[in-house]
DNA sequence: CGGGGGGTTGATCTCCTTCAATCAACGTGG
DNA sequence: CCACGTTGATTGAAGGAGATCAACCCCCCG
């Protein structure tokens, strides 16, 4: 609210960070066009609800700063996050008319939003949206089988230690650093939002940490900052192979 | 084996029973004629493992009839389900060379199956194929994100009773029945099957089972055919809102 | 008849939840 | 500047849901 300069961002899509990942990655410049006329960013604080579930949905878009999480409540209110929102990732699904999930903002989240009535007209005509879009949604399936194996078969502690893995792969990817380094992140998420994540409570999730930091697994500064000695390690613990994809 | 003819499947798309549900169904004749090109049938039997996780994919292709699996596992033998093949399921990932799951033929399997990179080149020039399967796994996402809070928040019993209500309710829908009705199937999956699919030890599901027969929940003939008295009493043991859709 | 696959049931154990107290960091208003 | 409430996190004690280990049943088939 300060600044509200600083978080201005550009209309050009040629100046756009998410540019070429996002659904738009294999359009044509004319096709950028189109695009430019339809879309409009809009942005939110940490905290605030982009979309409540079963809300009418009157755009998609694309994440451009900032992390958001898609999550599922029953009606006791028992919540599971099952989603992760990153820069790039696409929200919403063109062809429904209401949210299927709540989308909330963890963090300040700046969105490319479309208008979705004019986007689905597009994607028919458009087939690089709609390829690029089907390659993302293959991509997600993925995650979200792999997400299935860690709610329903893995340990707390190795729930956690597949997390923060996650977390620090896709960390080392953006910030182009290799993954045999000392890696150091941010935690984007709450104790609260990793147990939505993992299916557990906070207790289990704070204890679980402290147990793999005492153990000299990770080491922390504060409660967020994250350092991984051995990544190697900490993928033993998540209970993968340790050497999957390095001498594969 | 003993029947080899009862099993034989016509080559011709318009006798197809999944022509209108698979990655197919919204082709235009033309274009049938040229997938009838690139495509064999294969047959599976019960307990036949189709694919191997980690070996190279020579076609994808979609499920004829029968059921088959998806499945995860850990090095130590921990195995999770990651998805349920129903006829006009479609298998294998359209640009990636090796399989990511075990896919395993639960009951007699009959899959209509193209050769891979033909039916990558024909996906790019035929958006109907591209469209269709961009609408499969937008399903198939949503399907996953439904278990994912079945698998991280739901107890032993309300994990038993949402698979029971999801089978019975894609039976009602392939017979066309009215789900108001006292509805009858037969479970496809033996108790080790449905564990791994719910993240539960095959004792807890037997268990389980047991006590939604015994307070009148399901009612069992013989160990797999089940009937259901009350849909909305077995959707409110699932943790669902027991009128969803019904008056929403 | 023996054997194996699928299923049920019982006893015990354990990992995670639940309930609860405490703490540190932070902002706010008197 | 300090008291106060709030939010996120840690830690402890107790209990329970589901796992584990084990025995046994039923049915089909060679």
């Amino acid at each position: 609210m300060l600044n509200e300069k600083s978080l201005s961002v550009s209309q050009d899509c040629n100046e756009c960070p998410i540019r070429h990942r996002a659904v738009c990655a294999r359009c044509e410049s004319d096709e950028l066009e189109r695009l430019e006329e339809i879309k409009y960013y809009r942005k939110f604080e940490a905290g605030q609800t982009v979309i409540w579930s079963g809300d009418r949905m009157e755009f998609v878009g694309s994440v451009v700063s900032g992390i958001a999480t898609l999550t599922q409540t029953m009606e006791d209110g028992r919540t599971q996050m099952v989603g992760l929102l990153l820069p790039s990732d696409f929200v919403g699904r063109p062809g429904r008319p209401s949210a299927a999930y709540d989308v909330v903002a963890t963090t300040d989240l700046v969105m490319c939003c479309f208008r979705k009535t004019p986007f689905e007209e597009m994607m028919v005509r458009t087939p690089h949206i709609a390829q690029r879009l089907l390659e993302m949604t293959l991509d997600e399936l993925d995650a979200a089988r792999e997400w299935m194996l860690v709610l329903g078969r893995k340990t707390a502690r190795e729930k956690i230690a597949s997390l923060l893995s996650i977390i620090a792969r896709r960390d080392a990817s953006i910030n182009m650093r290799d993954v045999g380094d000392r890696l150091t992140f941010d935690l984007p998420l709450t104790r609260e939002a990793m147990a939505d994540y993992l299916g557990l409570t906070l207790e289990t999730v704070s204890r679980q940490v402290s147990a793999l930091r005492k153990e000299g697994v990770i080491e922390l500064e504060g409660k967020r900052h994250v350092t991984i000695p051995d990544m190697g390690r900490l993928l033993e613990e998540a209970g993968d192979d340790a050497d999957g994809g390095v001498f594969a």
